[in-house]
DNA sequence: CCGCTCATGTAACTGGTTACATGATTTA
DNA sequence: TAAATCATGTAACCAGTTACATGAGCGG
């Protein structure tokens, strides 16, 4: 039974959602990816309807029609299959992609922040710094709240949370030092 | 001279790197990729070739031939269009995606560790916390050495051993957490 | 009745992936 | 001379993007 190929990201995510969230549609699954916290997928229709046929197809969910109204609508849910592939998933072991150092667009963009004028560059680690600062809040405020969310949950979004605790905490020792070192080329090269 | 679309995260790198190394080759854009901390972007010939000729063809790089013996090989370098581009996706302003938390599989994999049995779990814990101050050290390793890497380098760097480090003391809090609360569900829901 | 949310999907595209193919140059 | 590295590229594929299209049900 070892369940053929591997999962992308997306696809372990979803078939955790299903799992974790009981049987679900499709909508709901797109929804829970739009509101999360990180903007990084968009949880757009044609990612995940697509998606949910592959997984159905693969015979990791199953669907079973709901009769809530006569409005249409398929509501999935994880096969044994379906739980050993997301357990597979989860791993251990891990290949290094998930565990080496996770991408950072901004951490990124830092290698080359010389090819900015001074002054920019000023204005690209004050800008840096407000919006963290601002994601930051907006992370402690849904920590506090707490919705009844179970504790795993509330335990990976600390780990979101100290994600950008830390980064913020670096965007400012990038700024000591640049005030340290104010004179440097000017990026014209 | 609104140099039309936008740069992808790659595409932005690579303009990043010929600007920062000087005229380079593919293959050597290439090659930094590939030893770069982050296993992120695999750097392969089917990314980086039709990427070069994308930039080229939008004039942010231009390729002079070398004449290092009569080995074939283009050498590109940024154009001013290139450079202004590169400011244009350096930022400020900011799209959410650059500035709100970045994605981390671990994390990620954290949502849904309920799915695994309690004993998985910790081994779960045990290898991830392994593994990542393995990641660690090699980044301390690296920053001990200091290769006259430049300022930027260093610094971003510095993001990505704070990244590392971050995520290590989130893995243990969570540990912690699930060593005070060890008797729950046991994942066969 | 208008507009919003729920709900499902398709079409066209694109930016990456792996794998393959070729050949010059250097080094052991 | 054999193997490794430098160097350039193509082909097939795939997962995710935006944008579009459709329609049911509900609240004001």
């Amino acid at each position: 039974m070892a369940s053929g190929r591997t999962l992308t990201e997306l696809e372990g995510c979803v078939l955790g959602l299903v799992w974790s969230k009981g049987p679900s549609t499709a909508y709901a699954v797109r929804r829970e990816l739009q509101r999360s916290a990180s903007p990084h997928w968009s949880g757009s229709a044609g990612a995940i309807y697509p998606l949910i046929g592959r997984l159905a197809r693969r015979g990791l969910i199953r669907s079973g029609a709901r009769a809530t109204g006569r409005r249409r609508s398929r509501v999935y849910a994880v096969t044994p299959a379906g739980l050993a592939a997301l357990r597979g998933w989860l791993g251990p072991p891990f290949p290094d992609v998930v565990v080496g150092p996770p991408p950072d667009p901004l951490r990124t963009r830092l290698y080359f922040l010389e090819a900015l004028p001074a002054p920019l560059r000023r204005r690209f680690l004050a800008e840096a710094e407000e919006r963290v600062r601002g994601q930051l809040a907006r992370l402690e405020e849904g920590a506090d709240w707490d919705g009844g969310e179970g504790p795993w949950t509330v335990l990976a979004d600390r780990g979101a949370l100290r994600a950008m605790a830390g980064r913020l905490a670096w965007l400012e020792e990038v700024r000591r030092a640049l005030e340290r070192a104010p004179a440097d080329a000017s990026g014209d090269g």
